[in-house]
DNA sequence: GCTCACATTGTTAGCGCTCACATCGGCGTC
DNA sequence: GACGCCGATGTGAGCGCTAACAATGTGAGC
């Protein structure tokens, strides 16, 4: 009940199985009239080439492992999907091998699966701290990328400039001519956040401002509005710059509960820009990352990799851009 | 270069690569002593099966193969996920082939990619109308699983109760006291809309309750900011069902541009229930699907293929559950 | 007409694994 | 003590494909 093998097809086009896989193959050597009857019977036989057969035979199958961990919050999920479409274009099928922590152990074991399957190459979306060690031991017979990882490790990099978003972001309020800016974090283990914290930080020194203390968060609404909480009991500010969208929706929310008017009293900006922040209350300006560049980035590096064999150490960074919306304005006197 | 083979491991440990095989794959028949043995070989070499060479012979992969769209959405993205995580605990990988539109064409190509992987079996998620045609002019020879497909088709599928979420959501307002509750739909062709619009009416019916006019849109905050400028425009509008949270929180920034109160004048009722909808202003009332137990079920579709052989004409419904927070209260007097 | 270069096609040998079957030894049974 | 049985292990074939090489055919150049 198996379908038709490259031998079948061979049979029916009156050539050797060999000429069949040329055609497969686009090998130049052929002539058209045999290419032609090749495809024909490929075509009247339905024939499908077996990959597994491929992969067995090169050491390689057209497969690009991803391992993440969370692929619901939307930075993942868009990354993930962008990751897919790019990788569509140039051929190779994702497989995605999630993991419930970012550890040594759990990465190890997730790239362990893929390289059982014998994947071209793998994707490690690493954007915490604990990822960092693993990354180092893992088997370098791969070619590998890291996205979002750790910017210190001697590893192939893919990231979104943190630091450059949230410098903008940060000196777009102080332009509207708030004294200072507070920060409302993500998770302190993730490099986005700590990227978002040191482009914060700078731009506030380089413009001579105060720095408030840093109100640490996830990246949850429910910790953001905890923080607004917080944040909406203090007169004095009147500039916040959340580590992301919802964040900000939570701070948005609790600011509105404590009736402090944004953006006439308290400015927000957030980070992600999800297709919602248009519509929040007041609509949020943010930063947008283009996932998009850096799937593109990523899959070069891979595709780099593949074809010179060595393991470069090679980074892109993917500046982001700011949108501006209505929930800035300037202080009030 | 090629990590060490079966042989290897075999001739390490003194035995045939057969027994090596065998302890592999937990077959009964192996003594302790020598299941040891080549469990320390294997350690040591760092061996790793090749799951190509399986996948060759016995012509199925561990992998199971995923066709969506938009993995971006809230939905698909969770289920994904979820089916990601149910696949693991199974010993499957999965491989996303995302697709452009969801037309017969695409899906078809999607499916080939798959099966050329010999993939064990394949989950398409097929939300609209376009996407019914293609799946009964699938190859019949690999098992398959439609979710939040066509109710009408013959093919298994597992699906959320749409109509009986909408129902719910529906009831809840009118027994808050509202004479008739508007919906803002989703789009026209997609099974989800659709099943939520038959609910809402249903419910309304059953309340012997006027049916107010559908209001159309698409799953956007953007698109449900628009519909929102109609709905505050009108004074009986008390209560409205969206066909989603995203549209629901375009709908309460609408209202409350208008200055129309939520829930003091009008009630709203989401569904999906992402994580934010706790926090929008004021925090919504939803609907909430079970991802979890839709991907356990698709799995369990898949498992129960793989044993009889035979693709049953298997359906599951998932009850979503109604979860009430603060958009919604009685009309205005 | 013969040689050589080159384009085209065929042949052979595995890739690493599982399946079906063969083999071997030890045990209980009459 | 010979017989059969069963658990434990080994042997050989082949899954469908590609890589390397061998074997053709074709035309230019002399």
């Amino acid at each position: 009940m198996r379908g038709p093998a490259m031998t079948d097809v061979a049979r029916l086009a009156g050539v050797s199985h060999q000429t069949v896989s040329r055609v497969l193959n686009g090998h130049p050597n052929v002539r058209e009239q045999t290419r032609l009857r090749v495809q024909a019977a490929i075509a009247e036989l339905g024939y499908r080439p077996n990959r597994a057969a491929r992969a067995l035979v090169t050491g390689r199958s057209q497969v690009i492992g991803v391992v993440a961990q969370n692929t619901t919050l939307y930075g993942p999920a868009s990354l993930l999907a962008a990751l897919e479409q790019t990788a569509a274009e140039e051929g190779f099928a994702v497989s995605v091998g999630s993991v419930r922590d970012l550890d040594q152990v759990s990465i190890s074991e997730a790239v362990e699966r893929h390289l059982a399957h014998r994947v071209a190459g793998i994707v490690v979306i690493a954007p915490v701290e604990s990822a960092g060690e693993a990354l180092e031991h893992l088997p370098k017979d791969v070619p590998l990328v890291t996205v979002d990882g750790d910017p210190g490790r001697p590893v192939p990099l893919v990231t979104v400039d943190q630091v450059a978003g949230a410098r903008e972001a940060t000196r777009h309020l102080l332009e509207a001519g708030h004294r200072t800016v507070w920060h409302v974090s993500g998770p302190a283990d993730w490099f986005d956040s700590a990227g978002r914290i040191e482009g914060w930080r700078e731009a506030l020194q380089a413009a001579g401002a105060e720095v408030p203390p840093l109100v640490p968060a996830d990246w949850s609404a429910a910790s953001g509005y905890r923080c607004g909480q917080m944040l909406a009991r203090m007169p004095e500010v009147t500039a916040v710059f959340t580590a992301n969208d919802h964040l900000a929706l939570g701070v948005l929310r609790a600011l509105h509960e404590y009736g402090r008017k944004v953006p006439d009293e308290i400015s927000v900006v957030g980070f992600d820009d999800v297709p919602e922040a248009a519509y929040f209350i007041p609509p949020l300006t943010t930063v947008r990352p283009d996932f998009a560049a850096v799937a593109r980035a990523s899959l070069d590096l891979l595709l780099a990799q593949f074809e010179s064999g060595a393991v470069g150490e090679l980074r892109q960074t993917i500046a982001p851009t700011l949108i501006t919306r209505q929930s800035v304005a300037a202080p009030p006197r």
